[in-house]
DNA sequence: ACGGTAGAACACTAGTACTG
DNA sequence: CAGTACTAGTGTTCTACCGT
């Protein structure tokens, strides 16, 4: 938030001025998932200048989104964390996210794609319309990176890390969006080895059911629109 | 009223240094 | 080591002005 307004008296506006400065909304993005150091931020936006990393997080301490916290340990550490006003904005960015994500095309050489990035992106396009009654989980492999997604009727819990048991592993070998996206079927992705499975592959098919993204719009439908 | 342009103001970046 | 502050350079946006 800087000292610059738009000068109208609309929710919207005043939401623009609280985070809509660059990097504003993806700090308040890598907090959702929990309290984070200063070295963590830089590591999750590695792009962001620490200059500008410390200026937003005091302009989002100052409009109340975020708080500081100092830890009850010996190194005294600070951690940053959304507060019950900065938590608000939670369901929002999940729509956001999946508003965005309709537009996404194929990832650039040096985009990052980062763990906290996979985790919300099973939350943003998980239907629990389409998991009533469903208990299963499944391991998701992004490169390096593992999370596992617990479904229990209709509820989500996605963390960081595999699951022994889990019901099915996935591995995809690249994006997995043009499956969720539908722009090709699981049985399709599965045959052209673009996702590999341990499991039944029945289960691959709940999976593109429950987390989906909707079509892109006409306009970038087909491009590498970024 | 509209479009183009120049200068000012602002935002951002990379690098570095400082403090506790 | 974590966090902040500063600087110089660059890019973007805003504003005022001018000509059509």
């Amino acid at each position: 938030m800087t000292g610059r307004t738009y000068g109208q008296f609309c929710g919207v506006a005043r939401a623009l001025e609280l985070v809509g400065e660059r990097w504003s909304l993806l700090v308040v993005r890598d907090l959702l998932l929990g309290p984070k150091r200063y070295t963590d931020l830089r590591q999750t936006l590695p792009k962001i200048p620490a200059s500008i990393l410390s200026a937003r997080l005091n302009e989002l301490e100052q409009a109340g989104v975020i708080r500081r916290r100092v830890l009850p340990q010996l190194d005294a550490a600070v951690v940053y964390e959304l507060t019950e006003y900065g938590n608000e904005l939670e369901p929002i960015m999940l729509q956001l996210g999946l508003w965005g994500a309709r537009s996404l095309g194929e990832p650039g050489m040096d985009d990052v794609f980062t763990l906290d990035s996979a985790i919300l992106s099973l939350y943003t396009t998980f239907r629990p319309e389409y998991a009533a009654g469903a208990h299963v989980t499944y391991e998701v492999h992004y490169g390096n990176m593992v999370v596992h997604a617990m479904v229990d009727d209709g509820m989500l819990k996605v963390a960081e890390g595999a699951y022994p048991d889990a019901d099915l592993v996935i591995v995809p070998m690249g994006s997995i969006k043009p499956m969720l996206a539908g722009e090709m079927t699981p049985r399709q992705a599965l045959d052209s080895g673009a996702v590999r499975v341990t499991g039944s592959p029945e289960l691959l098919t709940r999976f593109a059911e429950m987390f989906r993204i909707p079509p892109a719009p006409a306009r970038v439908a087909g491009l590498a629109v970024r």
